[in-house]
Order: C-alpha cells, then structure tokens, then sequence
DNA sequence: CGCACGCTTGATGCTGCTCAATTTGTGTGG
DNA sequence: CCACACAAATTGAGCAGCATCAAGCGTGCG
C-alpha cells in the first residue's frame, strides 16, 4: 500500500481522530485488493466479514428483492461502506460492485470491533459515521416520497454540479443507467427527465451536463437542507 | 415518573447495559411530560435538545418538502427517537406529533453526550442503536424503490400481524390516513391496496384487519429479511 | 337527530414503466 | 483508418400504477 494512500485514508472521519497504533493495526490487518470493472465484492446476505474502504476508483451499493434490483449508492474514493453490517455482525443488506478498475481496502470486521473497545476516539468518530450514514438514508426515503424523479434529478445535479462562473458542470462518471436506478427510476425515464430540465435552463452534451441558468434549476428543484445537505 | 416506567426503559436495548448511575443520571436529568393527541412535540430543521423516549401513546414521525408532507414512521412504547440528531448535534430532519394521548420522557441531549464518554457499556449501545435504525432505513429505501403499493401494505401486515391458530389478526392503532403516509400512498389508494388483498386471504372489518389465508398473502406479498426484518 | 369526519368508491388524468425500434457511441479486428 | 459489432442512449406507442377530484356512505359525538 502506498503511503499517499494511507495518508488518504487516515483522512476520512472515520480515522482522522484514531491513535495511530489503532489505525496502523487496522490499515495492517487489512488487504488492499484490485478489482477489474464489473466485479461483484459483495453479496447480500452474506455475513459481514469485512470494512470495505474505497482506495481508487467507483464502487456501486445496490439491492435486489425477487428480480427487481436497484442502486442504493455510489461510494468514491475516499470512502468507506457497510459500517452499520460489520459493527452489529449482520449481514449485509446491499451488494457492491466495482463500476471502474478499482482498489478496495478490506478490513477484517473483528479488528473493528476490537479497535472499538479500546480507543474511545474512535468509537466516537464511528458513533458520528453511523449518525452520518443514518441521517443519508432518512433524506434517502424523504427525496423518494416527498420528490418526482425530474425533481430528485435535478436536485441531484445541483448537488454534483461545479461551478465556473455563471454556468455549472457536472461531468458523469458512470453510465446514466446507474444514475437512473440511484434515482428510483428506469433509463427511459431518466432521458425524459433530463429533456424535461431542458426547459430550466440544462443542456445535455453526452455524459456532461451544463447548468446555463442555475436560477432557473433552482427555482424547479427547490433544494432543502433537510433532504438534499451532504450530511 | 411511576416506578413501572422507569423498569419500562431500563429494558430498552439502548439503557440495558448501562451502569446504574448513567441510567439512573439520565433519568433523572429528564422530564416526564403528558400531551394531549395532535400535539407537535418536535419541529424539522429546530436544533436537537432533547432524546425523547415514548412512555404511552403513539408518536408519529414525519416529514415535510414545499406543501407535502409524509409520515416516516411510528413510535410505540417504549421506544426512543432522534438519537441521530442528538448525537451529532445537529437539527433534526424530521417532525414528530401524538397520536394518542401520551408520556414522554425528554433526556437533555447534553446528558447523553456526556454519558457517551463515561459509560463504556452505553456508548456501545448507542453504537447497536445507531446501526439498527440505520439499517431501518435502508431496509425502508429498499421497500420503496423495490415494491408496489400493494406489496408494501401486505408486508407491513404480515409483519403487524398476531397469529391466532391458522387465522391472523391486525387492530389498526392509529387512522387508515396515517398508514397510507406511512406506506407511502394516498388514502385513496390504501383503500383500494385492501381492496386487492381480498384476493389474496385478507378481509377488512373496519379497523381491524383479519389474514385467513397466510400462505396466499404470503405468496402475494413475498417478502424478504432483508426488508421486513424487524432489525 | 344531524353534523363532521374518516373512509370508500368512481371517474379521469398524469407519471412513470414496458416493449420495441432507432440512433448514437465505443471498442475491436481487419 | 475503416468497417463492423455491440452496448448504451434516445424516442415513440401503449399500458399500469397512482394521484386528484368529486360524490356517496358510515360512524361517532355533540
């Protein structure tokens, strides 16, 4: 493992504030693997044996129930998943799989488990993640009841977007089939959602995205902290 | 506070194994307060002072975005809500109300960040208690993305259900209006999802929802652990 | 008794899904 | 570099699910 790499990781709130004998013993105890696109890591169901941390490149969270499936989430480097699953020694309740070529830090569930008893800056840096995490997925079912899917579109870009100037980008990094299923809808709909914010001020050039009138995006989004604040 | 109560919450998974003095601190720290039905306890985006921990009654949790409003779930005795919130210091994203006539106990959110440092036994119970409301969530995010109207009704009354021989029983505690929020559809609607479940070996009397037929309610509703699962 | 409120039922229309056809884009092998 | 193959994205037509609007019950309470 590189140390940029781990100086990347020791970033994450969920480190930052750890002993550093409790975050060298868990960075050692892990593997960091590599994964082609594609690949699945994980399976609902099964038991939680690992913290999974994104080193490089894009992982999808996603659930399936009889033959539907969905995205749940797309985690970015630097970022970790299934917390919730490894600290209560469940199963998960989502699957993963790589979208990119993609590094995975692999920490054995127990040495979390133990690392929890033993630093108490840690144990409080995972009570804020599991608060964090918890609080995503309550502005997760608020946005799915509460919202058209042009509506969680278009709030969706605005979160994303980067700003230059007056105008706004937002370049994507997956396939809009993805973003259509994070968004709860099918892809037809997602190409129809997006012809919809032509009207507010959105021009659509393949996989990137200008916000020419953020005003006009704004005024038909109707953003909220409660729903749509990254944390 | 009645002698009964206070044995009522020291059950809870989140005070279980508490120390003595933390719980008994917390209690002692809290207020004991009776409402009326229909009264608003806690509004969304006010700053989060208080754990509340429902005694009696039914407190209805919900959320609003623009002029709609949706019910995000109900609080039975004895059960707690906002921990999130109170933890991370934080506003809380969502509103809660009675339903009934009810007794709720209100912990200053300062007492139980403290008790976080000192009570080892606590911290990882709230730790417990954080992953399973977390997983709730998720579970709910699936539930919606994943499932029809329909579907998430007959699972919502397998899970309420009290087998009674071959025969199982629902007593609706709060009004059909509020379980179709809750669900995620209009009354309306809920109306006719009961209707369609005639089909499938359920008949409505009123408020009271009798399953005659499990295995074809069953078959109907397929439901799954990783959704319906308690926790 | 009668009013109010919640629930149900019907009619209608919108939103979003399914299925199918076409266009666009991309990577591969000649 | 081009031609081809394949996958993704778009577009259109038809349909299912769900919402809205508008009456009609039924029950409980003043």
């Amino acid at each position: 493992m590189r140390p940029e790499d781990a100086a990347a990781i020791r970033t994450l709130p969920l480190f930052r504030d750890a002993r550093e004998e409790t975050f060298s013993e868990l960075v050692r105890a892990g593997f960091l693997q590599r994964f082609p696109p594609g690949v699945t890591l994980i399976n609902e169901n099964e038991t939680a044996d690992f913290l999974h941390v994104v080193v490089e490149g894009l992982v999808e969270l996603f659930a399936t129930a009889g033959d539907r499936e969905t995205t749940m989430s797309i985690v970015e480097p630097v970022g970790t998943f299934i917390l919730a699953a490894v600290l209560s020694d469940q199963v998960y309740l989502q699957s993963a799989r790589t979208l990119e070529k993609a590094q995975v830090l692999m920490i054995p569930a127990e040495k979390v488990r133990e690392a929890l008893g033993t630093d108490l800056a840690f144990t409080s840096a995972v009570v804020g993640e599991l608060a964090r995490g918890y609080r995503r997925a309550i502005k997760e079912v608020k946005g799915q009841k509460l919202r058209t899917g042009a509506e969680r579109l278009a709030n969706w870009l605005l979160r994303q977007a980067v700003s230059s100037g007056a105008e706004a980008r937002v370049k994507l990094r997956f396939e809009k089939r993805v973003l259509s299923s994070l968004l709860g809808m099918t892809p037809e709909n997602l190409s129809r959602a997006l012809s919809t914010l032509k009207q507010h001020g959105v021009v659509i050039r393949g996989p990137e995205i200008l916000i020419q009138d953020q005003g006009a995006l704004l005024r038909f989004a109707n953003p909220s902290p409660l729903i749509d604040a990254p944390e």
